[in-house]
RNA sequence: GCGGGCGUAGCUCAGUGGUAGAGCGCCACCUUGCCAAGGUGGAUGUCGUGAGUUCGAAUCUCAUCGCCCGCUCCA
């Protein structure tokens, strides 16, 4: 497994490229330099994510008779958020080491007892001055572990030099000369300190709140505060009686909501995998306690099916069985469903069995019941929750990633060609057919792709394209994923006999390959095809 | 958030203090009877942004924003 998770980033780079080069996706802001963690769709991407969320929906809610939809509001009251345990464990606060930078949680800092010694700053021999407080926590007092405290203090020092000052310290030192001179100004016996670095004894900063979701002020003079929801599961959650009492629902039941949601994500990478604005898939499925690993199995496979209708291959995808301890505490079983990224293996989902945990902190923080009645057995229980939970935006990069090819053609003359492809299943593809006139100044081919260009239309996205030579049209084709294209020629127009007349050249993109079709037989092999 | 690298045309990149460049792509016209053909012409740059040094900055300095890699983080 291991070897598997070898990355790509030339790889990437050309998708990324081919993204922007081709309207997939932009940076959001570019013309202002860009803000990080967001991106803007493109004409073409838009057509790709909405043809994923289609599916999803189509798959999900109107094909199934157990799932219902819901649309929640992006902004949230701080109240579900504080009874979600979002508001609170969601802001770590951080303390960072002063001589490593190296950054802990503060409350994941041991207690220490010990000796702190104090420096209120330090002066280089040429005379500069550096006043800044640092402090290190040692076992004792002895000349030892003085000695390691100077040692950490002078490195604290020199951090804060310019380029030159740093140069006369270090001559300096090789030829034996202690270039710093310290100032100590306390030492002091504490116990029970969370202060200080346990690796090497450095004081820390003064911890700071990490909170990592995204806040937003109403009310006339914003006195009022909201939370930009950070999953749509909240309001999934906290509707699930107003679903349940309108809509004759009996249990093992779904909601299912797709929507942006926002995380004040500290790190952003990997162009759209981990941005700050993002769209998730949920699907909340409540269920009676007895059912919910069974189920969660079963939602497994069915995300697992997903995945393969739009083109994401088995082989291609891991599952983590979370195992105990790693899970989120109130989770009885986690999935993640995991694709080969060419920066390395990544989630694209989730599957989770929450147990009652989410209805239950819920009915205790809206102090409302939420608890189901079971007519047949007259049981009244709450109801637990399996949550497939898949990110939006990171499988249209795993769909984009995976249709990527390059192909090496060699022509009659042995000359060699790359093209680049797309081979995006049809159901996925931004564009379904081009629509081509064999030579643009043919006004009966042109009238004629025009109307088979409104015929088709109404049913699927298509394009039309006199723009050079047909071969150009093709690969431009190619390079965005469509997986057909319609050629009218003089055949269309009868110039080889009646046979062929009102007959079009479908060219398919993957082969390359063409087969003739009747125009009036088009619209019915192409439904077929891109459904 | 830290450390390192980078930022010049739509894309890939060249350009070490003195007039802003190439290839590909794009647009127009010509040519073209099925896979990026050819010809002619054309457009496109706040050299990421802001300040500084200089007679003069894409080039040197500082700051800032963004991207990439490695840490860190990811309920």
């Amino acid at each position: 497994m291991a070897n598997k998770d070898v990355t790509d980033p030339a790889r990437m780079e050309k998708i990324v490229s081919l993204c922007k080069r081709r309207g997939f996706i932009f940076q959001a802001g570019e013309i202002y330099g860009g803000l990080n963690g967001c991106w803007d769709y493109g004409p073409l991407g838009t057509e790709l994510k909405r043809n994923l969320k289609d599916y999803w929906w189509r798959k999900t809610v109107q094909e199934r008779d157990d799932v219902l939809g819901m649309d929640g509001a992006i902004l949230t009251m701080e109240q579900v958020l504080i009874a979600s345990g979002h508001a609170g464990g969601f802001a770590d606060p951080m303390c960072d080491c002063l001589l490593t930078n190296s950054r802990l949680r503060a409350d994941q800092i041991p207690e220490q007892d010990g000796t702190a010694i104090w420096f209120s700053g330090a002066v280089v021999k040429n005379g500069t001055a550096i006043k800044r407080e640092f402090a290190v926590l040692v076992k004792d007092s002895s000349e030892k572990s003085r000695r390691k405290a100077n040692d950490s203090a002078i490195e604290f020092y020199k951090k804060g030099l310019s380029e030159s000052d740093r140069e006369i310290v270090s001559d300096l030192r090789k030829q034996g000369i202690n270039a710093i001179t310290l100032t100590e100004s306390k030492m002091e016996e504490l116990c029970g300190t969370t202060r200080f670095n346990p690796d090497n004894g450095s004081l820390l900063t003064e911890p700071r709140d990490f909170n990592l979701m995204l806040q937003t002020n109403f009310g006339a003079t914003g006195e009022q505060i909201a939370y930009l929801r950070p999953e749509t599961a909240q309001s999934i959650f906290c509707q699930y009686k107003n679903v349940l009492d309108s809509n004759r629902v009996k249990l093992p039941f779904g909601i299912a909501q797709m929507g942006k949601s926002f995380r004040n994500e500290i790190n952003p990478r990997n162009y759209i995998f981990r941005s700050r604005e993002f769209e998730q898939m949920e699907i909340e499925y409540f269920c009676h306690p007895d059912d919910g690993l069974r189920l969660t199995d079963e939602w497994l496979e069915e995300r697992l099916k997903f995945y393969g209708e739009i083109g994401i291959p088995r082989e291609k995808l891991h599952i983590l069985d979370i195992p105990d301890g790693e899970r989120a505490f109130y989770s009885k079983k986690t999935y993640d469903i995991e694709y080969e990224f060419p920066f390395g293996i990544q989630e694209l989902e989730g599957v989770a069995y929450r147990t009652d945990y989410d209805l239950g902190v819920h009915e205790k923080g809206a102090g409302k019941s939420l608890v189901y009645f079971d007519e047949e057995t007259k049981e009244k229980f709450l109801p637990h929750v399996v949550e497939p939970s898949a990110g939006c935006d990171r499988t249209v990069l795993a769909l984009l990633c995976e249709a990527f090819d390059e192909e090496t053609l060699t022509d009659e003359k042995g000359k060699e060609d790359i093209r680049t492809v797309l081979r995006f299943v049809p159901r996925m593809a931004p564009v379904k057919v081009g629509i081509f006139p064999l030579l643009k100044k043919n006004e009966e081919q042109v009238r004629i792709c025009r109307d088979i260009q409104r015929t088709l239309q109404p049913w699927m996205n298509v394009f039309y394209d006199d723009g050079g030579a047909l071969g150009r049209r093709y690969r431009r084709q190619d390079e965005i994923g469509t997986p057909f294209c319609v050629t009218v020629d003089f055949e269309t127009l009868g110039e080889q006999g009646d046979e062929l007349k009102n007959t079009v050249t479908i060219r398919h993109r993957d082969s390359m390959e063409q087969e003739r079709l009747p125009i009036s037989d088009l619209l019915a092999w192409l439904l077929e095809r891109v459904r």
